[in-house]
DNA sequence: GTCTATATCCAGATAGAC
DNA sequence: GTCTATCTGGATATAGAC
């Protein structure tokens, strides 16, 4: 609504922002933090943002936008249930692969502030209706098991998201801390995602003809 | 190692700083208020654990001792593997039930402070291998699909869990923000995902005799 | 726009009376 | 063991020079 121009400045302010915030959280991150690793001194944060809460507020939606609703163009396309599965199973790895931190820090930031939710999902037009709907469809044609649609969903979104969220630990558990093996670990995962999610829905007993093409 | 008997304060202490670290994290959490939330004042939390990170331990180490390891109890036991997923899913999905802000919380503070994993995991003997070993088996015997077995166990885990990590979202943009029908969701949602994850890793082609009663 | 210096506040922690 | 009062450090935020 204001911002015609970014100067030089608060982008490298921004960038050091988020990488704080993301790393900390709002109350662990500390101004200082921010200005030091912007190259910059206390004041010209509040300089370019009155406040710490300003900020961060800025941050956050600009995270939240990255991750959460680039999500919804693929499930409101006109693609066929299946392929739209694998495309945005292997789409959505691929972002939160580029930003790993940031399903965690929206999550916690969330729950945090139970506030912010209802404005964010009106402002970034959250709504599930016509995925919701295909599913219902497909139901009825005879080509999946019937289920509740918000099940499959939140599946599709724990099968992605939590690898990222529980990062740490799964790591720990699993590939003796090694940052290398849990990288390959998640490119194999995106194929694993949505064979385990089709092969799960798909009815077998009549041979239909599906979209399960690995294409993309 | 040295608590042989909690006096009444220290576990009234312990109550409310369960409450007030889980809702607002470590740095968010404020002495003031969990001497409130006890109905004491500070000076007894440094009397009773000498500092902030001193009590905040003691609160971490148990809620990670309660939804952890209890999990392994079960992956670890000697069911056979589609009975020992159910149980496993039912049981989990209860317990979360019961404290379903403890996710969030062990996840947000491991990710915050990378350094506990290691310890936690050596002491409460997180160890997957046994499992691992009987996914190999019924790998070989015929009665599952070829997988990575790492792979199927953070399918179950993600399932489980989480629903709780993002619950404020996922009660916004699906159910209109009522707890209760959030609630009842996660109630289905218990034979959903163990019939969704075996459903998947199944074999269909010869017919195995499997153990796939809803016991329990 | 960018800096240094400072005001203001509030948190964790301690001293010491009871 | 429990309280009130206080110390001390560190955080956000502002004033004002350049």
């Amino acid at each position: 609504m204001k911002k015609v121009k970014e100067s030089a400045t608060e982008k490298i302010i921004l960038e050091a922002a988020r990488k704080v915030f993301i790393d900390k959280g709002y109350y662990g991150a500390r101004m200082q933090e921010i200005a030091d690793e912007a190259g910059i001194n206390k004041a010209l944060l509040h300089y370019y943002f009155r406040s710490k809460e300003k900020l961060f507020e800025t941050v956050f939606l600009e995270a939240f936008v990255k991750v959460v609703p680039s999500v919804l163009v693929i499930l409101n396309s006109d693609e066929p249930l299946f392929k739209k599965i694998e495309h945005f199973v292997n789409n959505y790895i691929d972002i939160l692969t580029e930003n790993p931190f940031i399903p965690g820090f929206i999550l916690y930031e969330l729950s945090q502030n139970t506030k912010r939710i209802s404005s964010l999902i009106r402002g970034t037009g959250l709504n599930p209706q016509f995925f919701i709907a295909q599913i219902y469809k497909e139901i009825e044609s005879g080509s999946i098991k019937n289920c509740d649609p918000r099940q499959l969903i939140i599946h599709m979104l724990a099968l992605c998201i939590f690898p990222f969220v529980a990062q740490p630990i799964l790591q720990a558990v699993f590939f003796k801390n090694s940052v290398e093996e849990y990288r390959q670990f998640l490119r194999e995962r995106k194929a694993e995602v949505s064979k385990f999610i089709i092969a799960s829905i798909r009815k077998q007993q009549e041979e239909e003809i599906t979209f399960s093409n690995p294409i993309q």
